[in-house]
DNA sequence: TTGTGTTTTACGACCTCC
DNA sequence: GGAGGTCGTAAAACACAA
């Protein structure tokens, strides 16, 4: 699969392992790498561009600064008696090649989102210096700890620094109208610095403290502001307030209803949890979603009847882009 | 600022399905 | 009857031109 969308990956904390120093803006994350010796350490390679095949794990057996262009790598997918340099593997310009050291064997767990690729990466439990012993993709280690980070447009952004040195999402400006497509573009802003004063900052010293961050920041992103005039807390229910979902709460509901148009009981249970939004929360921008996509799809079909002056054809008016509460039933 | 149009939450009314 | 669907709408939040 080739996407050209940028992917974040989790790493397993438990190793406290950082390949990379990073500044906000521009990320070179092999410069402050020193290769360990191959006896103590292995390296793994993401191919993105196979996604979402069998995770590809390789050894990097050689490492002749510069990474990006020039490591050999054992290939181990799709064809484990090959070698090839990253560079086959990822060409310039791809977003396709993730790169970490680790102190132990280590393997990869991955979801697939659509367009959206959240990638795990975990450590084995025991460490091991012998390929062999590598854990298959069935017995991954759920890490307590992980880290965010996402490559994009040739640079590694760590997401630990949109929390510092106090928590501040760059500014999201979620465009309007909110087709698919500029919602994709805009999470890419998630990953990415905005051209202000922020993507100057420095990354705080120390990576405990920067996951710290990044938690408080992902726990603020959990909860809504509330109304600007709150009536004993209450939303419109009593009192025709209504509260203003955090731009991390749109972007993983947008990123499901990219996924599916309805969502699941199980899923909705799951976001509703993961999002801290109710339920029926979860239920209803669900609904609004879906007539927001028909209010579009509408007003695109009226355009382009327009266009087409006087012409019969409604080919493309039967379900606005949106599967029916029935096509749903019958796979949830 | 401010006025105005648009988008986002949230709900009621009504419908279908199981 | 309950759950969840669409449709229409209220009102807060937001965008943006003047």
């Amino acid at each position: 699969m080739n996407t050209n969308y940028p992917s974040i990956i989790s790493l397993d904390h438990e190793s406290n392992s950082r390949l990379y120093e990073t500044s906000y803006n521009s990320y070179s994350p092999y410069t402050e790498f020193t290769p360990p010796p191959p006896v103590t350490s292995k390296l793994e390679a993401f191919d993105y561009n196979y996604w979402p095949g069998t995770p590809t794990t390789h050894n990097i057996l050689a490492i002749p600064p510069p990474l990006t262009t020039n490591a050999t790598i054992d290939q181990m997918h799709p064809s484990p008696s090959t070698s090839q340099t990253l560079e086959t593997l990822a060409p310039h310009g791809s977003s396709s090649v993730y790169l970490s050291q680790i102190n132990s064997t280590a393997t990869i767990a991955a979801t697939h989102h659509h367009h959206h690729i959240h990638q795990h990466l975990y450590a084995a439990a025991s460490s091991s210096n012998d390929s062999s012993n590598w854990l298959p993709s069935t017995e991954y280690q759920t890490p307590d700890t992980y880290r965010h980070c996402t490559y994009a447009n040739n640079s590694f952004y760590d997401q630990s620094q949109w929390a510092t040195p106090t928590p501040s999402l760059p500014s999201i400006k979620f465009e309007s109208p909110y087709s698919p497509q500029s919602y994709f573009e805009s999470s890419n802003n998630l990953d990415q610095p905005l051209s202000d004063s922020k993507a100057e900052e420095e990354p705080s010293s120390s990576s405990y403290s920067k996951c710290q961050e990044q938690q408080n920041w992902f726990k603020s992103q959990l909860t809504p502001t509330p109304p600007k005039n709150p009536v004993n807390g209450k939303t419109r229910t009593r009192d025709k307030y209504r509260i203003v979902y955090t731009d991390r709460q749109r972007y993983e509901l947008e990123n499901e209803f990219n996924v599916s148009k309805y969502i699941s009981i199980p899923r909705k249970a799951a976001l509703s949890s993961a999002l801290a939004l109710s339920e029926r929360q979860i239920k209803i921008w669900f609904q609004n979603r879906r007539a927001k996509e028909r209010k579009l799809h509408k007003k695109r079909h009226d355009i382009s009847s327009r266009q087409l002056n006087n012409s019969t054809d409604a080919d493309s008016t039967s379900d606005a882009g949106v599967e029916s509460p029935t096509y749903y039933q019958t796979y949830s």
